[in-house]
DNA sequence: TATAATCTTGCACACGTGTGCAACAGCCAT
DNA sequence: ATGGCTGTTGCACACGTGTGCAAGATTATA
């Protein structure tokens, strides 16, 4: 029924729990037959290495932890794999939290991954990361923001970012290259610097080809599909409509595709539209979108690398990278492409 | 640096960490002030409890594993969140591993999985079921297969599934009910009941309408947007072109959507396409594509609900349901209908 | 042969937490 | 004054694992 420890198979061998324990860990110690034989034995015993107890005396759990804000959007989906890929590839385990944006919640998952003593924390689009990275500092346990950048430089800030603002800038010129004159925004959530970086580098991309900001053209989003469907009505509510819109992500343009599909709008014709992510749906709807591309896979892949680098040396030089920063690069599809 | 513990809270206190234990645990043992008194010092200390000194003397990690084939599919992606969002509303937390459908990496995670003493663990679209629910019924972790159900009949086989035979059955008899006589199916992996439980549901539903199965009609996918866009290429090369097609989910209509749009194919008019799952893009694409819905979500929590009941009551009555079957629904929309 | 070097093993402790049992203080009733 | 009861605390152990140190066994060297 219970599970069987090493000094069970000490018992059924006759020797100490400590000879087993090097046993098993192919100590140069023990000799070579009593190591084979008592490998022998955990394994028809079934023996299982508890990792709690393991954790409590290395002082190392192997297990990192991923907040992320809901498992259940393709972006955050796509980076949590690229983190739980190299994860595994140097023998670490993930364990998952999500926040829901809901500070609180967060707050209370990063509580938790530390009473299970994870190795390292990996919070991505976070609101409090600051907060995280002052309280955790001191434990020692190195927390790594994932598109979201700390306000004011903390000491020990770690992160891994698309610049959102070049992105922005992207998006928006790709549009004004085209000879759109009005162009909209629909925002992201507020209060995370992805929206607003990417919300920054429209305006600047408008400012830079001297056309104005008019602010009735930024409308509220929420990066889910009903905010780009909401977002549509606001802007054909607009008296002066835009011929070109750009979006805080796929998910909110793609809804807002949906939209204009109801309302009779063409597209690019009648709206031109991009999207932020390039998420794996982009390419299928109809007409494919125009988007600006994140590595998220990659980016996933870079916050488990510089996860095990701090790990590799807790404490001792700091990592020499703290700051990744991964340019984002624009596809360009039939959303915006007049054929 | 390091992390604080109830013994240095006790030296801090002058008094034994018996009593902070007890009094952090809440215990009626302890006087009230002293109680007070014990919890504002850990709060100032920032005392965390140790979960993996809690579980290994406790013997519950108030941890469950969920094994999953990719993150990056949204059809689990859904489910994981159903599962989580459950857990956390009991107090559990959740590690995760991916198995990328490779049955060895997938036995891997599952000893992972027990290393880490969790409570429980649920397995989605496993292919190698059976055998965990064997090798880890021993120990008493409770093996929760979510889409796939164990061939024999265990003794302590616990699964939770949505009806694919009846699934199938609906897609296909909807497409006959539109007078389609030449239908197609793409299939899923090979080796999962999944797979081969919609294709039966297909069969079956051919067979009831009298028509033949002509097995050219039957084509391999692998669940994902390529996969489609190849079955397409094989239906069109068949002499006798079917006019509709029933997909094993909505990742691979999808691709055949794209595909087919690429090689002119009208939809529904040239040829009628069904998915399964209703993830939430498939309302996005266009045609919007009808489909057999899943409650991913509903599924991912029954199979938390029944984690925690297992565990609740754990050797003791094992539980009076141990296979939970949902019906799916079927999902009209413009990639069957002709407006 | 005596001594040193090497190989192998066990004892005892540590990690952080929970809990049965005993001990002690204070109080009340007899 | 004695006995019993209640409330509060500490001692000591347990959980499963790793490891420094000492001790024993074996072999090599002088």
């Amino acid at each position: 029924m219970s599970n069987v420890s090493i000094k069970d198979i000490a018992r059924a061998a006759g020797i100490s729990h400590s000879t087993v324990s090097r046993a098993l860990n192919d100590s140069p110690l023990v000799n070579a037959e009593t190591k084979a034989r008592i490998r022998r034995l955990a394994d028809t015993l079934g023996y299982s290495p508890d990792a709690g107890a393991r954790s409590l005396v290395m002082g190392r759990s192997h297990t990192i932890g991923v907040v992320v804000t809901t498992i259940a959007d393709p972006f955050a989906a796509e980076v949590v794999e690229g983190i739980e890929c190299t994860a595994y590839a140097h023998g670490y385990s993930l364990i998952l939290a999500a926040s829901n944006d809901n500070p609180e919640r967060e707050i209370a998952a990063v509580e938790m991954l530390r009473s299970k003593r994870v190795d390292s924390i990996i919070v991505t689009s976070s609101r409090v990361g600051a907060l995280h990275q002052e309280r955790l500092h001191i434990t020692g346990v190195p927390v790594i923001l994932l598109n979201s950048h700390s306000q004011r430089g903390m000491p020990n800030a770690y992160s891994v970012r698309v610049d959102d603002f070049h992105g922005g800038r992207l998006a928006t010129g790709h549009l004004i290259g085209l000879g759109h004159r009005r162009i909209a925004h629909v925002a992201g959530l507020e209060g995370h610097s992805v929206s607003t970086d990417r919300l920054a580098g429209y305006q600047h991309a408008l400012a830079t080809a001297c056309l104005d900001c008019d602010p009735a053209c930024v409308v509220p989003g929420n990066g889910q599909f009903d905010g780009g469907r909401t977002a549509l009505e606001a802007l054909l509510a607009l008296r002066e409509r835009p011929t070109a819109v750009f979006c805080y992500n796929d998910m909110t343009a793609i809804g807002l595709l949906s939209a204009a599909r109801q309302a009779g709008i063409a597209v690019p014709r009648d709206l031109a539209v991009v999207g932020f992510d390039n998420i794996p749906f982009a390419a299928h709807v109809c007409p494919a979108l125009t988007t600006v591309a994140q590595p998220m896979f990659d980016l996933g892949k870079r916050a488990m690398d510089m996860a095990l680098a701090l790990m590799g040396c807790q404490g001792n030089t700091p990592c020499d990278v703290t700051d990744v920063v991964l340019p984002g690069q624009l596809i360009v599809r039939d959303s915006t492409r007049t054929s």
